[in-house]
DNA sequence: CCCTTCAGAGACCGGTAGTC
DNA sequence: GACTACCGGTCTCTGAAGGG
């Protein structure tokens, strides 16, 4: 029995031709480029509530008009790789960039930007808080773009202190516009939702209240239309599997597990090796403290004893916490503050986000990955 | 051979939330 | 207000990778 008509309408780069719930922005975007000498924009607001689609939406709308970057700095986050791609997107043609300076790379932005063209350009940071938090400055990549030439840019970020610092460091000469964009509503989710079932899934397989469910639950657990597509394809999988042709309230409660296990089992075998070991670290001290972790002394502690008898050894305190802050970065765990039992000073604790401890560590006992054998015992 | 970028890790230090 | 335990920023070093 199947019920996904179109499974393409699930991926996770799916731009469907019309925007249930953000055409306004899309639309503003659009204008403000087309009509505007030089547009500078920060967007800001939290995850999966369409700033990205929004902004895609828009570029693929100004099409030929214009010659666009898009740069995700989850991905591309050095200073040279920025400047490879810029470089390479606007040209259209290879860029070596092996072996060049800092210097050399932006006088060849200069170069490209200062170059008359029909065309304007216009240049996408997606995740910009992931550049601007990484050691090394790789930010300075903004400075020989904004100050030369006039390229439009849109700046992305889910933390929006960081969009203020930018704005007051590298746009304090130009006129720019910050937006935050508001959180999905449950509605909003919804018609997003309705969308893609109506283009995804065969008619009678879904009713109104499915989508209705799906999407009050998903707003109260995350806000992220993301967290709500992934649970609808999932459902669907499932009922197909079971050879069912309706979508039934037992199988959302089954997907609504799965989704929420998957997390972790997806993110834990890309870990480095260290960062594997502070993950079942601080699981093993949730599961013993029922449900919370003390990173110092007691998690460091524990990783330590682990790592020791270990070719690689233990790093120092100090990387510990720089791994702590990975994991908070990756959404596996956050951290608050506790006053201290034993005394004097604080504690901090860490709760592990959408997993449960003690079967993540049941599942990877005996099974920490390749060159860590023996760890879970 | 010397230059660059870049990631990983340790040393050091000032700041700060908490207790006494 | 003194004291304590701990965090986060920053500096430095190292080693890999890639050129000229």
């Amino acid at each position: 029995m199947t019920i996904i008509k179109d499974k393409s309408v699930f991926d996770i780069n799916y731009i469907p031709t019309e925007l249930p719930v953000r055409q306004d922005l899309v639309d503003e975007i659009f204008n403000k480029i087309t009509f505007m000498n030089r547009y500078v924009l920060f967007l800001g607001g939290m995850p999966g509530n369409g700033k990205t689609i929004s902004v895609k939406k828009a570029l693929d709308r100004l099409d030929r008009s214009v010659i666009d970057v898009y740069v995700n700095c989850s991905e591309i986050n050095s200073y040279t790789s920025i400047a490879k791609e810029i470089l390479e997107k606007v040209r259209n043609k290879p860029y070596n960039e092996k072996g060049k300076t800092r210097y050399q790379l932006s006088e060849d932005l200069k170069k490209m930007l200062k170059t008359k063209r029909d065309k304007k350009i216009v240049i996408v940071f997606d995740e910009v808080d992931k550049l601007i938090i990484k050691k090394d400055n790789h930010d300075e990549i903004f400075f020989p773009l904004v100050n030369h030439g006039n390229a439009n840019f849109i700046f992305i970020s889910n933390d929006a202190s960081i969009l203020s610092r930018m704005d007051g460091r590298i746009a304090s000469r130009l006129s720019s516009e910050k937006k935050i964009v508001e959180t999905y509503s449950p509605n909003d989710i919804y018609q997003i939702l309705l969308q893609r079932a109506e283009e995804g899934l065969i008619d009678t397989s879904w009713s109104i209240d499915t989508l209705i469910g799906i999407a009050k639950f998903s707003s109260d657990v995350s806000g992220d239309v993301r967290y709500a597509l992934k649970l609808l394809e999932r459902v669907s999988i499932l009922t197909e599997m079971n050879n069912e042709s309706k979508i039934t309230d037992e199988r959302i409660k089954e997907a609504i597990k799965e989704v929420q296990v998957s997390e972790i089992d997806e993110i834990f075998p890309t870990l480095p090796k260290h960062l594997k070991l502070v993950v079942v670290s601080l699981s093993l001290e949730c599961v013993k403290n029922g449900g919370f972790a003390i990173t110092y002394p007691n998690a460091y502690g524990v990783y330590r004893r682990f790592a020791r008898d270990l070719p690689f050894g233990f790093v120092g305190e100090r990387q510990f916490r720089d791994y702590l802050r990975s994991l908070e970065m990756l959404g596996l765990f956050e951290f608050q503050w506790r006053s201290n039992p034993k005394g004097q000073g604080r504690v901090r604790i860490a709760t592990p986000i959408n997993f449960e401890p003690s079967k993540f560590i049941e599942k990877i006992n005996g099974n920490i990955g390749d060159e860590t054998q023996g760890v879970g015992g």
